[in-house]
RNA sequence: GCUCGUAUAGUGUAGUGGCCCAUCAUGAAGGACUCUCAUUCCUUCGACCCGGGUUCAAAUCCCGGUACGAGCACCA
């Protein structure tokens, strides 16, 4: 009947859902969406860059359409590509992502590529060489006047262009640059650079195919505007740093009269533990040995997330929480650990350590051998049976202060000397209940975590298991763990509180 | 300095003129369950940057201010 009198009032009670997962991408067709993700491979890839692989790889899913990872490796010099990361940064997308990327592009495969339309650019005069100096031409930008290279004619810019691919020039004595319009109101705009050249006999590129085979090279701007083109992108998600970006870049389509693809911008994320990371200074310091390689899990590294057991669903998780906002913001570690408990919980098999362990000796009548669920919430998952045969059992140093404990799933018993005497076998009062080990199930063992960007280690007694390297299981009244080898164990999150 | 952008609870986030004395998550506090300080569940706490304007009506539109961030690299 309302829906007859009132259809409007069924509707917007719709509107009011919350919205779920990422919004809806203009002008998108289901099947015709392609997206893209750009890193300079001159690193693995960091905790940010998850980002942009999380966004985009689910848009494509969202939309059924194809996900490009592409290396801009196109600066040798400031910021050189490192050769195993190209590698590493595919493995890595296909672990976030779930999947293989539908395309891989080397920008340094395609220079040939980017100098046909830098020539285009030249003949039809929308860019000229410019000879001036950085400095010089900053002067120009500032004042908002004309360089002199600005209006000599097309032939000598073939020219030019010719001795710039000869090597005739030195690095910073000629750059090519596009035609906007000097007098733009944002400076970042006037007549922006395209390509300039790069020493690459002293810097050489890292993959041996190209090495020093180009001297001329594409700047981001250029190289990326291009490529976009060609790759059929119709959708750009990126950080809003590079919102000049796309200014520049739809000024460029204009001259060649393409049509720029949607974008979308994200703000500055900072997790507030880390602090700033750059990619350059991770490298010198796990040079300079402060770290123990891009793994390191004090490292803000998708390697290093990884091997303290953090899950690509809940990387995945926490990108998607946050969205595409252009707001700058600060998030706690503890959001990510949260999903991360949220995705690894489920499965993360129980098990006993003792930290600082002290020996006690069982007095009265017990039972020899105990069964406990492997997984409280899960008994599917079996029983762990340990053995008391022998009465000497292990309790945590933490614990020793209060002379009568529950041992978790066994017995009340009253501590003195090095005597554990068993009281009763029931649950008779309110004593504290605390985690112990036999020590016929159990092993020397370490526990390695991280505090303030120091590693610290705690010593105690392992429980018996048959856990692999890499299996992440919960140690009771500690923590979730992951399996570096048989004795030791890495802390999963990292402990927030201060003691 | 010029240019661009953003401003909702402690932290994130939904909300695109009336359904909003504002959503969800996280956090904190309390409780239930549990022989873990875990998981799960429940309760509570807590916000529309400031000032004008438009409008019958503004978190939502406009202007100004403030704060924060970014670009103005022959880096990406």
């Amino acid at each position: 009947m309302l829906s007859q009198e009132a259809p409007h009032l069924l509707e917007k009670r719709e509107v009011k859902a919350r919205r779920e997962g990422l919004p809806e991408l203009k002008n998108a067709k289901k099947g015709e969406v392609v997206l893209r993700f750009a890193p300079n491979p001159n690193g693995p890839l960091s905790f940010g860059h998850a980002r942009g692989l999380v966004i985009n790889s689910s848009y494509r899913e969202m939309y059924d359409g194809e996900f490009i990872l592409r290396f801009d490796d196109t600066d040798t010099k400031v910021k050189p590509p490192m050769l195993e990361a190209y590698e590493l940064i595919q493995e890595e997308t296909e672990w976030l992502t779930g999947r293989k990327p539908d395309r891989v592009i080397y920008a340094s495969d395609r220079i040939d590529v980017y100098y046909e339309h830098a020539m285009v650019m030249l003949n039809q005069g929308f860019g000229y060489v410019c000879r001036c100096t950085a400095d010089e031409f900053k002067e120009f930008r500032i004042s908002k006047t004309n360089c002199p290279c600005r209006t000599q004619p097309i032939s000598d810019n073939m020219v030019f262009w010719k001795r710039m691919l000869e090597g005739k020039f030195k690095p910073g004595e000629a750059v090519v640059r596009v035609k906007t319009d000097m007098e733009l109101k944002n400076p970042a705009l006037r007549d922006w650079p395209a390509l300039r050249l790069q020493d690459t006999k002293v810097h050489p590129h890292p993959r041996p195919e190209i090495a020093s085979t180009y001297v001329v090279w594409p700047l981001l701007d250029f190289q990326s505007a291009i490529e976009d083109h060609l790759q059929g992108v119709t959708h750009i998600i990126r950080g809003k740093d590079l919102m000049d970006s796309t200014r520049k870049q739809t000024l460029l389509y204009q001259h060649f009269g393409w049509t720029y693809p949607e974008t979308m911008y994200w703000g500055r994320v900072k997790v507030h533990e880390w602090g700033g990371f750059s990619t350059s200074q991770m490298r010198s310091d796990i040079e300079g040995g402060t770290y123990d390689g891009w793994s390191d899990p004090r490292l803000p590294t998708l390697a290093g997330l990884r091997k303290r057991g953090t899950q690509a669903r809940a990387l995945r998780n926490f990108w998607m929480e946050l969205g595409i906002t252009q707001k700058d913001i600060s998030v706690p570690l503890a959001t990510l650990y949260s999903h991360n408990t949220k995705v690894i919980d489920d499965d993360a098999p129980r098990l006993a350590f003792v930290r600082h362990a002290a020996e006690f000796t069982l007095e009265g009548e017990h039972p020899k051998k105990l069964d406990i669920p492997v997984h409280p919430n899960h008994p599917e998952m079996g029983q762990r049976t340990w053995d008391l045969s022998d009465g000497q059992i292990w309790l945590e140093s933490d614990d020793l202060e209060k002379m009568d404990l529950r041992l978790k799933e066994f017995a009340d018993v009253a501590l003195h000397d090095r005597v554990a005497r068993v009281e009763s076998m029931e649950r008779s009062d309110q004593r504290p209940i605390v985690h112990w080990l036999p020590d016929k199930t159990s092993t020397e063992a370490v526990v390695i975590g991280t505090k303030n960007d120091t590693v610290f280690h705690i010593e105690g007694r392992l429980e018996h298991h048959a856990y692999t390297p890499g299996t992440i299981v919960q140690l009771e009244r500690v923590g979730y763990a992951i399996f570096t080898d048989e004795t030791t164990l890495f802390l999963c999150h990292e402990s927030l509180k201060d003691d």
